[in-house]
DNA sequence: GAAATGTGACGGATCGGTACGTCACTTGTT
DNA sequence: AACAAGTGACGTACCGATCCGTCACATTTC
């Protein structure tokens, strides 16, 4: 609508300048995040968005794929993410695994925080032919494959548990999240994941104290 | 439609006697739990149940009302479970913990398991003002309150901690099961659960390892 | 003038929800 | 005993609204 940008410039305005298709791209990702997949139609997007219908169906075949493309922006923003924690966090392989976990903490504490992307949608949408559900397991076998990686670099007995053990913990606070909010039982995941990577590397062989 | 009962007597036939809003009620939830809410319409339920619309809404104010009932039927039932396994499971309080997650491993394991009936619906319906809401967290809340009432009883150092941290790996194990199924993390729920009750107990001040 | 976008209308399907008629059976009255 | 009225459960048919998706055509933008 009004053009904000630089006025005494003829290249074009920085501000207002998107494509009708990335309007509709971002304003649905907000929504599905939102309010879910099924709450939000392609009527609320495109009203959201300002744009119109017809500009919906020229970039996106349907409303599924319009989904999937969500998801997979998401999946590819989180692996960025993520990577670029472990970067940060040197290289020390404990520090490296914590890194991670904090940086789940420290998303769940944010305001517009609403659950993971992936996770949500998982539940949301049971029928294996979906177009978004590859996206999603292909995202989540990544990253549990990178936390298999960084539990290996720890040289613990059994790196598998301990990173199915994490991501028990961490999707655990996602989905606690929504009901007890950031307060709930989620505000443990640091100090349970701790634990546990701790447990994991004093264990020489596997405790049998836990085997009946 | 056929009647199957005892044929020589003017007593009511013992089977296929339900009455059409119970009949709704079954179906709604099983459609509910397998599909997810929105997924299912009202017609596909009274379809599926074999009864007629008006009969639901006989029996219900409104669809919303319905799932509520549904979700308050699987909250008793899921308590009556939960309460049963603690009962049979003796006195000791560390058998107690662990029976409640040997029974919650056991039910992800079965073939009809879609997670969390609770835990699904909340994240598929976030608007605070649903019916069904209040429900599903005062579910939990119970939950949440008797893990803690278990976990005081081990005499641990912080049994809060104990108790939210069990509920994260609790809650990531079906939240894993959406992705990977029953083989994923989820297959690590009791090991992880013996692991982080272990360290509790063995720790009498909060080990200052964990702490940056 | 070519590409991108908007306009307005429309399609069939499905959504949650309801007005109204039907039927079997019980109750009250004579 | 006979019959009328009432009761409760159920179904037929339909409502307006919304769903996703499409169309021909006008308008803007570069």
């Amino acid at each position: 609508m009004i053009k904000i940008g630089p006025a005494f410039s003829d290249c074009e305005p920085t501000v207002e300048r998107k494509t009708a298709a990335s309007k509709i791209f971002d304003t649905a990702r907000d929504l599905f995040y939102r309010r879910g997949i099924r709450a939000v139609g392609v009527d609320e997007i495109v009203c959201e968005a300002g744009v119109t219908k017809p500009s919906l169906y020229r970039a996106f075949k349907s409303k599924d794929d319009l989904v999937a493309a969500c998801l997979r922006e998401s999946a590819r923003e989180g692996r960025e993410m993520i990577e670029a924690v472990i970067d940060a966090a040197g290289c020390d392989p404990r520090d490296r695994l914590r890194a991670v976990v904090a940086y789940f903490a420290e998303k769940i504490g944010r305001p517009d925080f609403r659950g993971c992307p992936m996770s949500n949608v998982a539940v949301e949408l049971p029928e294996p032919g979906h177009p978004g559900r590859e996206v999603i397991e292909q995202c989540k076998t990544d990253m549990r494959g990178r936390m298999v990686g960084l539990a290996r670099e720890l040289r613990v007995d059994d790196p598998e548990a301990l990173a199915d053990g994490l991501l028990l913990v961490i999707e655990g606070a996602f989905a606690t999240y929504h009901i007890f909010g950031s307060q709930g039982p989620s505000q443990f995941l640091r100090r349970t994941c701790d634990s546990l990577i701790d447990t994991h590397m004093k264990t020489e062989a596997w405790s049998p104290l836990s085997l009946r």
